[in-house]
DNA sequence: CAGCAGGGGGCGC
DNA sequence: CGCCCCCTGCTGA
């Protein structure tokens, strides 16, 4: 039986990342997900849970309170970089004393399927830190994490069997290799329009908006929002929207809480990674870079690209002899899409789309009574609407600055020597070669650019130097702590 | 070290 | 949506 096979396939992966765990920690491996009967049926140390009581009543998993290696495994399975999210340990091995000093704040009322409130959030920080264990990430990652990690949900479900895992990873690669599916809209929709992932990020994303509302963010007056203000905002949030991609909402600041944060409090910001912005267009723009799509390409070379722009400039530098021709640069969408992009499945009003609540209501409801922990969800809707996405077709028009933008046009001439360049941050990264503005903290050592600099400090000093400031770290985890201070 | 290409953000229309 | 600016990585001299 294929499905069989598919299924033993990718019990392997999780089986791989068991034996990492068992050999790290020397713990018995990642508990395997059960049903509500099996879990009844079995004692803790026949599910190899020896440091996770079982709630039968509540249906939740209560692991102790330090880092496990099932956090650490599910790390792993969701291939989350040291950047991504860290066991705060970590950051406070680093002597990052704002840290220590930071306070973290939890929801009042858990999730309600879960009974737990899931992570923690710091406002000067801008990261969450799970409730389980106290690994520490950016929003989406950290509701990855606890979702893979401590709900014991087979919540990611493969759109052609009924494998279904606790980690998107595992059933990205069981799509890609079981079913040589490579469409990246159908592997990124395991991850964006997974209706109980959503309930997290969104139950995540109130915390971070009721300290945003409540106090106008990290920069703001320390005098809260008037209670007018408040109940306002309550009610936005108790009724979040989606955006385009299934995720939740970006962050939607009161004119309040605009007028309370000057810099930190955007309008709309990513659940992704630090970026904020006022701008809608601009945060949408921003999201594409997180989807991985690429839905423009080169027809002269095949190149893809997340943007038209960019495709244009990469024909004006490449293919200066092709004629450029806007109407031929969108690919076509995939043959197995229901034709309906994301961003046009939830920018149309559509009347029939399912409230998030009861998705997850059915989700969890599904995944508790089936016995064999399969689950249905997350299937492509086969009788989507189809929409033609057509753009507009504007004239063709280059630059004239682009014209004049020629190989040998060196117009940009150096004041301390007598080298010219074809354009300003050429002269700009020339000027550096004088003024070499890189210092090396640790000996007389100068470079031109940032990256010489660090090349540096790492051969020499064994060092990893922040591009941002003075800051050397002793190996890369420190590094990207350090980093997560600057965003 | 400079040339070059790719990628991301800001801004104006 | 398109343009501009900036940054980064790669490559060859």
């Amino acid at each position: 039986m294929p499905m069989a096979n598919t299924t033993s396939t990718m019990d392997s992966y999780e089986d791989m990342f068991k034996e990492i765990t068992r050999k790290l920690y020397g713990e018995d491996g990642l508990p395997d997900v059960i049903s509500n009967e099996k879990v009844t049926n079995l004692t803790n140390s026949e599910r190899g849970l020896n440091n996770i009581d079982y709630d039968v009543d509540s249906n939740v998993f209560k692991p102790d309170e330090h880092i496990t290696a099932f956090g650490l495994a599910a790390l792993m399975q969701n291939g989350l970089s040291s950047g991504s999210i860290l066991n705060s340990s970590f950051q406070q091995s680093n002597k990052l004393s704002s840290i220590t000093e930071d306070k973290w704040i939890t929801n009042e009322d858990s999730l309600q399927w879960t009974q737990s409130k899931i992570a923690s959030y710091n406002p000067t920080q801008k990261l969450f830190k799970c409730i389980d264990c106290d690994c520490v990430g950016f929003l989406i990652r950290v509701a990855e994490h606890w979702l893979g990690t401590h709900a014991n949900l087979r919540v990611f479900q493969c759109p052609q069997c009924p494998y279904a895992s606790a980690w998107a990873r595992c059933v990205r690669m069981h799509i890609v290799r079981q079913h040589n599916i490579t469409s990246e809209e159908t592997v990124d929709n395991l991850l964006k329009d997974n209706p109980v992932l959503h309930e997290i990020t969104r139950y995540l994303q109130t915390l971070k908006s009721k300290y945003e509302v409540n106090y106008g963010g990290k920069n703001a007056s320390s005098t809260p929002a008037s209670s007018e203000n408040i109940t306002q905002n309550k009610q936005d949030l108790s009724s979040p929207q989606r955006n385009i991609n299934g995720s939740p909402c970006p962050t939607v600041a009161t004119d309040a809480s605009n007028r309370n944060s000057n810099i930190t409090s955007k309008r709309y910001s990513c659940s992704y990674c630090p970026y904020a912005t006022d701008r809608r267009d601009l945060f949408t723009r921003h999201e594409n870079i997180h989807r991985e799509e690429k839905p423009f390409q080169c027809y002269i070379c095949q190149k893809q690209f997340n943007r038209a722009d960019h495709v244009k400039k990469h024909f004006l530098r490449m293919h200066r002899e092709h004629p450029y021709d806007l109407n031929r640069i969108r690919r076509q969408p995939p043959k197995n899409a229901s034709g309906m992009s994301y961003y046009h499945k939830y920018n149309n009003n559509d009347p029939t789309a399912t409230p998030i609540d009861t998705n997850v209501q059915q989700v969890i409801q599904h995944q508790l009574t089936i016995p064999n922990g399969f689950s249905f969800i997350n299937r492509p809707n086969q009788n989507a609407p189809t929409k033609t996405t057509q753009l507009p077709k504007p004239s063709v028009k280059v630059s004239s600055k682009s014209n004049c933008k020629k190989k040998g046009d060196k117009k940009y001439s150096c004041c301390y020597c007598s080298w010219s360049g074809v354009d300003n941050w050429c002269l700009k990264r020339h000027l550096n070669t004088h003024l070499k503005p890189f210092v090396c903290g640790l000996c007389d050592y100068k470079a031109a650019r940032s990256e010489r600099l660090a090349t540096h400090v790492l051969k020499v000093h064994n060092k990893r130097a922040c591009g941002r400031c003075l800051y050397l770290a002793d190996d890369q985890t420190q590094l990207t702590a350090h980093q997560q201070e600057h965003q």
